[in-house]
DNA sequence: CCGTAAGCGAGACGGTACGTCAAGTCTTGCT
DNA sequence: AGCAAGACTTGACGTACCGTCTCGCTTACGG
């Protein structure tokens, strides 16, 4: 009877030294080469123990950004709803821009396939992000910078789709001058009808 | 020295079984699980000619895709604008949901890791459906039913982004109505500054 | 660093698998055809246990036939020295006559390219071979059938050359009484000058 | 209907350029990393131009080895019997001592499984010397050397398999004086009861 | 405070696919 | 028709990782 490993007796060094093995490998290589047994040598553990814990490589490397606080930076209110959109979209891209972006876009591409593992993602990484961006918008709409009535699932997708779809098809991302003029004309088209 | 094959005496029946046979694995099995021996075995057809001629798997789907002409519907000119981008933006979609979604997710996914593959997947299926997009718009500026002066590569953004933010964290696409409310907020976001 | 892998935590049982599988296919479809590929089928194993144990496909051949101890029948003590030989011969003849040579001939055969299989192959079946008949033939210079100052190293030459000559150009191998023949000429030659 | 090739029409050039390349590259990398693809490449020559004129890359080899005449160097008669054979042993024993070897012994092995080859090799290299040797044996038989009724088989399996028996086992081919020794006890041996 | 059951490292195992190599066949165009 | 060139199918190569599976060990818990 395979009885499910009892988290209290987990060694949390094998857990750490796994997952800061499996950000160094894949900034090293990347992420498409980047292997369970590699990670287990690196590591200095043995690969069952890593199989005990995670289902996939994908799922180390969700752990191991998870880890990682505030990768996305958190939503931060200046008043100035233009200027903290901005600052927060720039740590975005920073993340997904050479030669940080390796685990995050491998982990996104994983996450096309792998439908476990991309609802792991949304829940544990994007979720929050999406949260805090309408509680970021909401306090612009008390303060009067936006329409009450807007409608915050399409300022969701005029604000980061951009990014997203840059990414994707290496259109290159926007510098600061541009992500400027992105985000005028996101916030012009939230206005509601 | 290895010469690189003639292509004047490439066998275009061997090209065509495979590209076909790649299409029908992926369709039944998905892109991950497509391999290469497979695609040999099902098209009745050597490895080596495979590698002959591609040098990875996502480049065969690249051309398979690219071979099936008008996948990516054209940008039609009925005179209505919101009405044409619709049209164009459901057939996309239509694309990338189940269960037709495998081979271009899968390519898209492994474009992210092979730099190689994300310049001919740009250049090859991304340009043209670009250039296709602004041509219409430059109709609709012509027509008057857009501003001279509007930002044709922040049009590009605002109308594809959300399509593609929300297939990578599987946000769900969006149904008929609410591309219709998207469209027409991307549309706002346009106008110049 | 590939470390050699522990002989303590070999599986006995893929390895019998491994030697028997190897014996049949040799048996079967000639050493030419015996491929590494089909005695990891055959044996239900995979190909890297086959490659974990053993160099090359001599070697496992190598060890299988070493392992069958008397092959090569021990020399006996009758009292008659020739008809001793006699018997030793026959039964080296009978392994390098089909259908019971194509393991042993097979061997060889690679043998005279590969120097580290040729030393392999010396050292575990041959030399013991060499040593139990110059073991015997001592006891025939003890008994006086032999002179005591009869060259061993002639006499070993003498009597197995015309063996391995006559397999070597499939000049056929000499029948019971072209070999009594043989056997007392050699013994002839022996005698010190 | 494939129509067997017209020797007639044959280009003699492509045929010694064969040969050429064959024995080349067998004296460079030896027998066993010999290819036809290679063999071909060297030569200039399509592999179809091979394959339409030998069938396995022994033959090929064999051919070679025929055409330069006296590799085994003629039995000559200078009226000493014993150092006629030292002469002719020693020219077959420098061919198959490194860096000679590597043609002769490597087609020697082929042979061992395959019979087509072997059967040439027999008729074609050997057979002629066995009939060279007896013939020489006959001249000392008539010169009075050598008994009228002495068994000239029984001699040829005295006198030549001695040298094979080394060479297979890698047990040391013998020098000039071992040679001078094995002679000597093999003219013993071949006395008549 | 001591046995025992878990987690652990190590790494062998059966597999699948990789990308390469050579075999031998076939087609095309040149001589 | 013979040939050089070279694309083709076939099949084996030897390697890389996969995910599973013992092995002893060590570690912490629970009787």
């Amino acid at each position: 009877m395979p009885t499910p490993p009892n988290p209290l007796r987990r060694n949390e060094s094998s857990r750490r030294a796994i997952l800061d093995a499996a950000l160094q490998l894949c900034a090293e290589d990347g992420y498409g080469r980047l292997t369970i047994e590699a990670i287990a040598a690196r590591a200095g553990v043995s690969k069952k123990t890593i199989y005990r814990w995670w289902p996939s490589k994908g799922a180390v490397i969700l752990e191991a950004i998870d880890d990682m606080a505030d990768l996305f930076a958190d939503h931060v209110d200046t008043g100035d709803l233009a200027a903290d959109l901005h600052t927060q979209l720039s740590a975005v891209i920073e993340l997904l821009t050479p030669p940080n972006n390796s685990a995050v876009t491998g982990l996104i591409a994983e996450a096309l396939h792998d439908k476990e593992l991309a609802n792991d993602l949304r829940e544990r990484l994007i979720r929050p992000r999406i949260t805090a961006f309408k509680d970021r918008m909401r306090i612009a709409q008390a303060g009067g910078q936006l329409p009450p009535d807007a409608d915050l699932d399409v300022a969701l997708d005029l604000i980061y789709g951009p990014v997203y779809h840059r990414l994707l098809f290496h259109l290159g991302m926007p510098d600061a001058e541009q992500l400027r003029t992105l985000i005028a004309h996101a916030l012009r088209g939230i206005q509601p009808a």
